[in-house]
DNA sequence: CCTGTTATTGCAACTTTTTGCAATAAGGAG
DNA sequence: CTCCTTATTGCAAAAAGTTGCAATAACAGG
C-alpha cells in the first residue's frame, strides 16, 4: 500500500486535497519513522519534489498535525519536531546526554482518567515529553 | 522583600551575578505571575530598563530556566512562555476555546513513580501541557 | 576604595518561522 | 474530457529567535 493510497482518503474524507507536496512530506515522515525537524523534512522531501518550498513544509506539517496524520512533539527547547502518526506514545528525555526513549501511552491511562474526573475536560491527544536523567548518566 | 534580595543570593550561590537586566526580567515575571512570551517580557521590562535588548531577554529567560528561577512551558504550537517559579504545576488547555487551567503536580506523582520504575530514569522537573476539550466547549 | 577576573551584555549578522496575497491546480459536476 | 470552485502553493517581506565576538561591568580580594 503506497503512501498516496493510505493517506489520500483520510484527507478527502475531511474535504481536503492530496497534493504532490503533501505526499512528499508524508512519504518522508512515513519512511523515516523518526521525528524530524521542519528543516530535515524539507531537506529530504526536496529530493523527490525539487519545487517544494520551506513555507509549504511548515504549513503542511501544521496542517497534517491538526488532522492527526502526524504527531508534533516539543523537543528540547521550544522547537517542534514531527513524526508520522503511529502508536500512541510519549517521550522521556535525558537532561544530561539527550538520549530519548518512548513511553507507552498505556502507562498514562490512569492519570488521564483522573484528570478528566477532576477537571471536567475531555482529554484528546497530547504528546508529552518528560525530562529526567537516564540510568547511564546517574 | 524585594526581588533583588530574593533572587540575587540564589544566583550568587551558583556563581552567577545579579544584573539590572536579570533583575528587571525577574521583576516583570514576579509581579505578573502569569506566563509571558519573550516579547511580552521584553515589552514590560523595557519600562524599567530602557537599555534592555531582546537578545538579552531570550538569553536571560533561558538562563533563568536552567537555574530553576523561572519555568518554561510549551504553549499552543512550539513557542515557549515563561513563568516565575512557584508551586509545581502543569497545564491543561482546551483545543477549542484555548482556555487553560492549572493541574497540580500532586496528581502526577503516581505516574512519575511508575515511569521511574519502568524506565530506570530519574525524573527531574518537567512542565507538561495536556490538551483536551473543556466542559464549556463539549 | 581600587584592581583584576571573567560572567554578562549589546551589536550586527544570520537562521528559523510566519503571514498576505495573487497565481495555480485538485477534484467534483456536467 | 472540460469547466468551475476553492483549497493549496509560491513568492516576498516581516517577525521571531539565535550566535559570535568585542566591550562592559559584577563582585571577590587586597
Amino acid at each position: 500500500m503506497s503512501c498516496a493510497d493510505e493517506y489520500a482518503p483520510q484527507l478527502r474524507a475531511r474535504g481536503y486535497r492530496m497534493t504532490p507536496q503533501r505526499l512528499a512530506i508524508l512519504h518522508v515522515l512515513h519512511h523515516s519513522g523518526e521525528h524530524l525537524s521542519p528543516a530535515k523534512v524539507y531537506e529530504k522531501a526536496l529530493v523527490e519534489l525539487p519545487s517544494l518550498t520551506e513555507t509549504t513544509v511548515y504549513r503542511t506539517l501544521e496542517f497534517l498535525a491538526e488532522n492527526g496524520l502526524v504527531h508534533p512533539a516539543h523537543m528540547g527547547s521550544g522547537h517542534l519536531v514531527y513524526q508520522i502518526a503511529g502508536h500512541d506514545h510519549h517521550h522521556l528525555k535525558c537532561r544530561v546526554c539527550g538520549s530519548e526513549m518512548e513511553v507507552e501511552h498505556a502507562l498514562l491511562t490512569d492519570l488521564y482518567k483522573k484528570l478528566e474526573r477532576t477537571s471536567g475536560y475531555h482529554l484528546t491527544d497530547s504528546h508529552l515529553t518528560f525530562f529526567g536523567v537516564c540510568p547511564d548518566c546517574q
